[in-house]
DNA sequence: TATCACAATTATACACTGTTCAATTAAAAA
DNA sequence: TTTTTAATTGAACAGTGTATAATTGTGATA
């Protein structure tokens, strides 16, 4: 009987949260285990799988988290960084964090729902968090008359620097001697960018 | 006794690969099982594992044969196109094909090899002839004097359609209200081949 | 304070998964 | 026909997630 009340709900979902972030950076997605968080953090396994309701739900939930740290990871970045090298900041720290927590990053993109499961509030708004960075810093860079296209365009970056991230890890970039994917995906945006009017 | 040698090692191969492609489409990656793919060709567990060197390996060889799909579709699209329309053709492609083959094209990059296991030849060799189709056609628009760059662009440039591919079929496009990722990734090629020379 | 009711937590059972390997069995060789 | 060889199996094992009946601590009630 490990810990009755240890913990109050909210610290308990804490705990298992952080711990099974902890697995889930060592582990990756594929060998990642609802049972060994719950060994872990001294819980039974159907107290995790209750509170979280199942294990796409508590993966849903350290992705969030993932997110989140991500989010101000990227922030961070931003900081005493002024004019168009905040967009290369930001391209930069896409890459820097991804490498940096692979596991964590991969989990995100390699997680699908349960096909009846929708996107819970809390991923979305995490999810939409960064984008809402990036079209800032985006907008800030446009000329008045695209300034509108800025949302669009924001997210067409990410996805072309996502692309180019994504290739890199999993070593497709490599396959083709292709030395630096952080100066290509950073080539890309500067060309798009020039091309709807920015001055770099 | 299921059926010693009514098959030949080949022809078993190609019969767990082809049944094995057809659950892969039907479950994806999470929910796929080689002792499922045992059962429906009718040979027990330990064959199919025996026969791929474990799970790990039949994913792969799946996935190889999804890459030999993939490049056969994409060279089919191009028949009786001619100019700057070849490559629309190819960024129209590549949408088409993950769309059409959801389960069997995420399964190529949700699945991560072991640590300690090196990307297998086939694997390679199949990934290669997509991204040389995909040069030779960039080349051919391109400039003399940015041929010599073909192939990088061409990497970036899939990494590009990647990207803004992965983000449309998981929903995070959906999520922006972005209801033309295919024409944000064909506007982003545009923009950067016109930056290298190219005349569309 | 003693009792009760409720909610949290557990233990257990179930149906799966992939891997391994001794035993079996069919086909090929002698 | 007998022996050898190699493919194939079946069973055991250690895992996985989910569901649920049985426990147990806690806070409210008398």
């Amino acid at each position: 009987m490990g810990r009755r009340s240890d913990h109050s709900r909210e610290e308990l979902e804490e705990l298992i949260l952080s711990e099974g972030q902890k697995l889930m950076a060592e582990t990756g997605l594929s060998r990642f285990s609802a049972r060994e968080v719950a060994k872990r953090v001294g819980y039974s396994v159907g107290t995790v799988s209750n509170l979280f309701a199942g294990v796409d739900g508590l993966i849903i939930a350290i992705n969030s988290r993932t997110f989140r740290l991500w989010s101000d990871s990227l922030e961070a970045n931003l900081h005493n960084v002024t004019g168009a090298d905040r967009i290369d900041a930001l391209v930069r720290g896409y890459f820097e964090f991804a490498e940096k927590h692979l596991n964590l990053w991969s989990a995100i993109y390699e997680h699908r729902l349960p096909p009846d499961m929708a996107m819970p509030e809390t991923l979305a708004e995490e999810r939409t968090r960064l984008t809402t960075i990036v079209t800032r810093e985006v907008a800030a860079i446009l000329p008045e008359s695209e300034k509108p296209e800025a949302a669009r365009l924001a997210g067409s970056l990410i996805a072309t620097v996502h692309g180019h991230c994504g290739f890199a890890l999993i070593g497709s970039f490599a396959l083709l001697n292709e030395k630096d994917p952080l100066g290509l995906a950073t080539d890309r945006v500067h060309e798009v960018l020039i091309a709807h009017g920015a001055t770099l």
